[in-house]
DNA sequence: CTTGACACCGTACTATTATACGGAGTGTAG
DNA sequence: CTACACTCCGTATAATAGTACGGTGTCAAG
């Protein structure tokens, strides 16, 4: 039967060995178990696919912390599941704000490549106006005082 | 007239001071001058506004490299217009990949939420599949030289 | 049975993105 | 005019996410 050592492993998932290792440490994959008569780790196929989540989940804008978190919601279909059931809704929320938020810089994006050739009125549009809305969770601006006594 | 010290800034835009300086020398905002006859900067609004679309594009999944991409596109009505056009589209293009991939999450997230309390069958939806397809841009995976000769 | 590529493992180094510290200067409320 | 908070600037430290290195062990092709 085929073996998967780490480094093919590491090779279907698109990253390097060392990578794998991290991920173990941090608990994010797990290790398998060292053949009793000593030898190579032999990796499971759902090994690769998790890397391969985590790599896109970091390209999404969450943090290893995160994405562990996601896939806590995976791993335990014995666990409580209201437990389970709430984390989702909350990670949900914030999946659907990053949505949001991309839809608006999307709509930018294309009212500024619109505006380009057209004509000279490239000021029009401002990149930085498109994520105006939507605050991120954490970190509210203080508030600005208005001058209108 | 009102001014707004770097520490004002700071606190509207939901960061610390540190964090400002940082982005100065980063290049990713500009220092305003230091007023001829010493004293205190002097931010302008804007400054503000460049944080916090530095802050939500952040949780988009953008570096700040990425994101002093994004604002020099914002930057220059003066520059050739052919070359903004054509890093918008490829931002553009980002920006639509990281949606889809996000659509996916968001269905995987409402099935595993839809699952969990009507029965024990939970097994059934794992978050991983949910980004399956859509490869990253970089690092693609080495091709699994299937077993059918 | 040797050789070369890879696994194993611990430790060290790097890049990115901040945060903290310390000493001197500045602005303002009382 | 003094106390206190805040700015300024340089340097130091930290957290996150890898990446590299070096010595030893293992496997498999020749």
């Amino acid at each position: 039967m085929k073996m998967m050592t780490i480094g093919k492993a590491a090779g279907k998932a698109g990253v390097g060995v060392e990578t794998v290792r991290f991920y173990e440490r941090q608990g994010l994959i797990e290790q398998p178990p060292k053949p009793i008569n000593g030898g190579y780790r032999d990796y499971p196929e759902e090994t690769v696919l998790r890397i391969r989540f985590i790599r896109q989940a970091q390209e999404l804008g969450f943090s290893l912390r995160e994405i562990a978190e996601l896939l806590s919601l995976n791993a335990d279909p014995s666990t409580d599941c209201a437990d389970v059931r709430e984390r989702a809704q909350g990670k949900l929320m914030e999946v659907e704000r990053k949505i949001a938020q991309l839809d608006r810089m999307r709509l930018a994006l294309e009212r500024l490549i619109a505006a380009c050739p057209g004509q000279g009125a490239l000021k029009a549009c401002s990149i930085i106006e498109a994520l105006k809305g939507g605050e991120g969770v954490a970190a509210k601006p203080t508030q600005d005082k208005e001058t209108t006594p």
